[in-house]
DNA sequence: CGGGCTTCGCAAACACCGTTCGCAATCAAC
DNA sequence: GTTGATTGCGAACGGTGTTTGCGAAGCCCG
């Protein structure tokens, strides 16, 4: 058996006799969290991760089947933060609802973006928001198929969002600010030239803080009934 | 002057005398998206590259400030792939065609989605991408920054749509659908069993060749009028 | 032509990285 | 107590991005 160690949240019975695996996992997982949001993904490496354990690096291996697992393990535990008690019975305000909490989640988490859209993965909490969302949808008349899109939408929308949100404050961005300035008044860019003008008046007047979820529920109704 | 090495493609005058230089920089991100193709995005190494050019590591950092700038170089090359002479008149077939070039574009790159999600940077070419989606734009009456929220949700959405296309062919997702099969069955999922039945009986049945296009349409529709 | 200045190519080195191997230590069960 | 599996981990392998320094090549101008 134990052929090529399965998607890692698999993992059965495992044989064995005693196993302390699931909490050193969690613990492993947790550390690799707390790094990555201190001090970014890039910095979670299999050593850094072992030594805020207090151990080495080869020590994660026996919980832990590669870095790439490592990540996926730390997507998921962040699926845990949602909580799910709140419904109102439609399902828009609810999907809402769920879209709030991941744009939450993702502020919490800095590096999530980037996971959720590069790896998608359904750990044990992934698949309990999966199905949570479609029994918000259980009502709703469009096809699974549909719903299955609503839902990587919901989440990629988001991820994009605060990817976004995130970039804007970086120093780089301001270069790229600059750069777009640059082009558009360097010609051949009218419509860019426009837009930039437009954008100076208008700006930070009105309250964009909910400007995410107008934008998510318009992509919602959009792409459901 | 020269503080920093501005964004790469920004680069001004640069001073000097000869300089054959944006030549190499063009050479150097063709020969990586060309290993890129072929190998993957992993495979893009500075050594590697540099050794299919016939020269060494370090010759490159002349050309590229760093590997995440090469990146950038490689994103922004592939929207020199576009093609905007078609016109309809119509903003909706108009955009919906710049969706299938994209999606079209990252087939044949399928590094590029990941890139283009987690580092959305706007070189030369990105540039007149967004002039050109801002151009079928010009008559529509949303404001303007739904227009760029248009034009980001239609590189994600399509990121996402060649991501999963990719996803769906590799070994590690059928051990996903192998797990969410074992979940479900496992209870205390009702939804996702009902949505697994249900969508082994509807597989392959209807032409989903186009559903990018309709998924799009419904996405864009939703976001502008 | 000859110097001077700039640009270029690149070997070597540094500090990491993910991962594997092998062995010592630990623990469970009989 | 002995046996057998499970765990911890130092050391090593091959690779990575990037910097430094120096020699070679090119260009301009006197």
């Amino acid at each position: 058996m134990a052929e090529e160690q399965p998607v890692i949240w698999l993992r059965p019975e495992q044989a064995g006799v005693g196993r302390p695996a699931e909490r050193s996992r969690a613990e492993i997982t947790a550390a690799a969290v707390d790094l990555a949001d201190r001090e970014g993904l890039d910095a979670v490496s299999m050593r850094r991760v072992a030594a805020a354990l207090g151990t080495g690096a080869a020590s994660l291996y026996r919980y832990v089947a590669t870095r790439d697992d490592l990540l996926d393990l730390m997507t998921d535990s962040t699926a845990a933060e949602y909580d799910f008690t709140a419904r109102s019975g439609d399902w828009l305000p609810d999907l809402l609802d769920v879209a709030a909490q991941a744009r939450d989640i993702m502020r919490r988490h800095p590096w999530l973006p980037a996971l959720v859209v590069t790896r998608p993965t359904l750990g044990p909490h992934g698949v309990d928001l999966l199905e949570h969302v479609l029994d918000v949808l259980a009502d709703h008349p469009a096809p699974p198929s549909r719903k299955l899109e609503a839902f990587a939408l919901l989440n990629a929308a988001t991820a994009q969002f605060v990817q976004h949100e995130l970039a804007t404050t970086d120093a780089s961005a301001q270069r790229q600010a600059a750069y777009l300035a640059h082009v558009a008044v360097a010609g051949h860019h009218p419509r860019i030239a426009a837009l930039l003008t437009s954008a100076a008046t208008t700006q930070t007047v009105d309250g964009n803080e909910d400007s995410f979820t107008t934008l998510l529920g318009r992509v919602l109704t959009g792409v459901l009934g």
